[in-house]
DNA sequence: AAGATGACCATAAATGTATTTTGGTCATTT
DNA sequence: AAATGACCAAAATACATTTATGGTCATCTT
């Protein structure tokens, strides 16, 4: 049960980070916009990094909606996996907020804000882990530690969508999903 | 041919980087240290960053004498890479200055250093892709681009060795092959 | 004459200080 | 009982002053 005015703060709040960035925004902004008094927040949050985290659990619960529904049992691991990706990537696109989060660690490294993104992706890679647990109990995929394997994945996606950009022409979605399906799935190794 | 002087300003530099960093060291303590005047170290060097540039073309030098001494020729492409990869980061380790100047860009984010470390990235990388263009022509492995391939193995053994630490426990070097190993050359998909 | 040098300088970094801003509280109001 | 905004300590900012540093070059050495 959330009440009117903790929504209303929240969604203050995710306007004037996603503008502003986080340190940049102070509480009197968030209560101006969300108009409510600034003692108001406090009756909802703990401090100023409490709202970020708050914000932050619910886009890790959109993220999750969104890759599950783009998940089709009767499709392939990795194809659901691209798909779920694909799905998130485009999710975080769109969110200003999440963009503005990561160019203010970048640039800032406010301190708050690395460790809100960083759970961030201990979310996602927690996600990614079960549905590898998943897919070897259904025998989809072979055995392997479930933990290492989610974060490598996770890794080598941002490995080729934002960091092979820093150096070389971004790659296009749809090589990205081959890519991983190569290294990932198939191996470098000449099967007979 | 290069003149005794510029070797000792060299070493000089070299020392004084890994012991205090590169922002906190100063012209006139490496010609103390190399004991010359501070003139003769600009007759050789442009500028402070031309020296630190000078030193990483140099290990760089070393990485490449390192990785293909641990190569042999019989054995595969992937036991090399493990084998030559586990030597250079043994070397790295050895290199005070490495991990000195890898600290000093996450905590400084010192500019020179940044673009320094980033050209030995490119190099390391650019001497996996001659590699893997080698194993591919020998049939060795499966026809990819070597230039992404090369960035993906290079990554994915930092996300393991030093990504993989901030979160979780270090994994051991003998598993960090096994791992990279498994899921570049097998992959995750059942063969039969 | 060619190589080497350190006093010298402009500028950048560090330090100290005054001023403003901001996260968080709580007595008062609704 | 819920909501509020004036209030406060602490942090951030701005500014002035001092110090440190990268780089030069006239002079010295060989």
């Amino acid at each position: 049960m959330e009440s009117e005015k903790k929504r209303k703060i929240m969604e203050a709040a995710t306007r004037s980070f996603a503008i502003f960035g986080y340190k940049a925004t102070t509480i009197d902004q968030i209560a101006k916009i969300a108009k409510v008094g600034k003692g108001t927040i406090y009756l909802y949050f703990t401090t100023k990094e409490d709202i970020l985290k708050g914000i932050i659990n619910d886009i890790a619960q959109k993220m999750r909606d969104v890759a599950n529904e783009s998940i089709i049992p009767d499709h392939s691991f990795i194809t659901n996996f691209n798909a779920a990706l694909s799905g998130i990537v485009e999710f975080r696109e769109k969110h200003e907020l999440t963009i503005k989060l990561f160019q203010e660690v970048k640039e800032l490294g406010t301190p708050a804000v690395v460790d809100a993104l960083q759970s961030l992706e201990i979310e996602i890679c927690d996600f990614i882990e079960s549905k590898i647990i998943n897919a070897i109990e259904r025998g989809e995929i072979r055995e392997c530690n479930p933990k290492i394997t989610a974060f490598l994945m996770f890794k080598m996606y941002i490995n080729l969508v934002n960091d092979w950009k820093d150096r070389y022409e971004p790659l296009p979605k749809e090589e990205v999903s081959n890519l991983i399906n190569m290294y990932f799935m198939e191996g470098l190794a000449k099967h007979k």
